[in-house]
DNA sequence: CCTACCGATCGGTAGG
DNA sequence: CCTACCGATCGGTAGG
């Protein structure tokens, strides 16, 4: 008995991660919540403890997926080059997976309470300093333009945090077939 | 007798725009505020109709900003990546100059209600039809490689999007410089 | 999983 | 510009 539980929480994070990001954290009432996988507002918390909790689990599930691909990304690659095509398609193939956490991932973490808000903001900061890393050593080495590594690194991740909310999987191009556009645009540019 | 009304309102703007940047428009509470400007939440009344009211200055004003730079940029200049440059030029003067307001038109015009919400939809699409049209033009005259307009155009709004979040004013490079990078690293690439 | 309900807070109004 | 206050809604709990 009792075995049906996990998957009745991920219904109720899923929907949860579907209304942040359409309305955001602080717009979504717990109502909302409730109506969206058929319950009263009280039956949710036998499943989850709070609101933040929610909040929670997002942040940092994207966080960490997040911290853990650039680092193997790191081990792995060798060429900075080649270690920035790769850091674009994690971006991409992380938000064809689960786009919806994403963007919550992205817009509402400011909503964390501390201490989990300067957690999330340390694991990011670790993120940066990686990616940061990347482009500097593509400079040392002659790969990349004498560039600022945080405009740079700024521009990219940018770029790539718009395709979250722009992207639909009923489109047309893949998203293999943007990502290689985007590579294609921030190493080679636009002029011929 | 009642002049100094505009200038008080333009201090509740200016504080709005400042809370509904750093905590969003819904987790903003007239009572926050009405703190900032050291009034009781009923006295804001006396200067604004109603929170949506202040949402709805701050979006459109910035909407049309944007709308009318691009047009007299479309009208002035004759190269596509001349009109390009100062199309980013204008993003980051115009993110310079009122860099709190922006942040909310980016982040908060969801929460406009109808039917404002799809009036300022349709000032988005128009600008950037605009702006796929500089694209596609420097594609037809060779200027541009043959890429996705969509795909460049997002990736242009959305680096320059960050630069609202990231850049401050005290920092060393001044916005022009940072304004160059992303200018040629949009057109020229990253790769030597 | 529901009914019933809590104290707190919300945007906004009345009236002076 | 303030005091006093409105009905609605908030996140969450008690108790079964």
């Amino acid at each position: 008995m009792a075995t049906v539980d996990t998957s009745k929480k991920q219904m109720i994070m899923e929907a949860a991660a579907k209304l942040f990001r359409d309305r955001g954290y602080s717009a979504t009432s717990m109502r909302d919540l409730a109506k969206a996988v058929h319950l009263q507002a009280s039956s949710l918390y036998n499943h989850i403890n709070s609101k933040q909790e929610i909040l929670k689990e997002i942040c940092f599930h994207n966080a960490r997926h997040f911290l853990a691909g650039i680092e193997q990304i790191v081990q792995e690659q060798q060429d900075p080059a080649e270690q920035l095509q790769a850091l674009i398609l994690l971006h991409l193939r992380v938000a064809t997976s689960d786009a919806t956490s994403i963007t919550s991932f992205n817009d509402e973490w400011r909503h964390l309470d501390q201490p989990e808000l300067d957690q999330f903001i340390n694991l990011r900061k670790r993120y940066e300093e990686h990616f940061r890393n990347i482009i500097d050593q593509g400079i040392a080495a002659g790969h990349f333009r004498k560039v600022d590594p945080n405009i740079v690194m700024y521009t990219i991740l940018s770029s790539l945090r718009w395709v979250y909310d722009w992207y639909r999987p009923e489109r047309a191009d893949s998203i293999d077939e943007i990502g290689e556009e985007i590579v294609a645009l921030v190493l080679n540019g636009l002029q011929h």
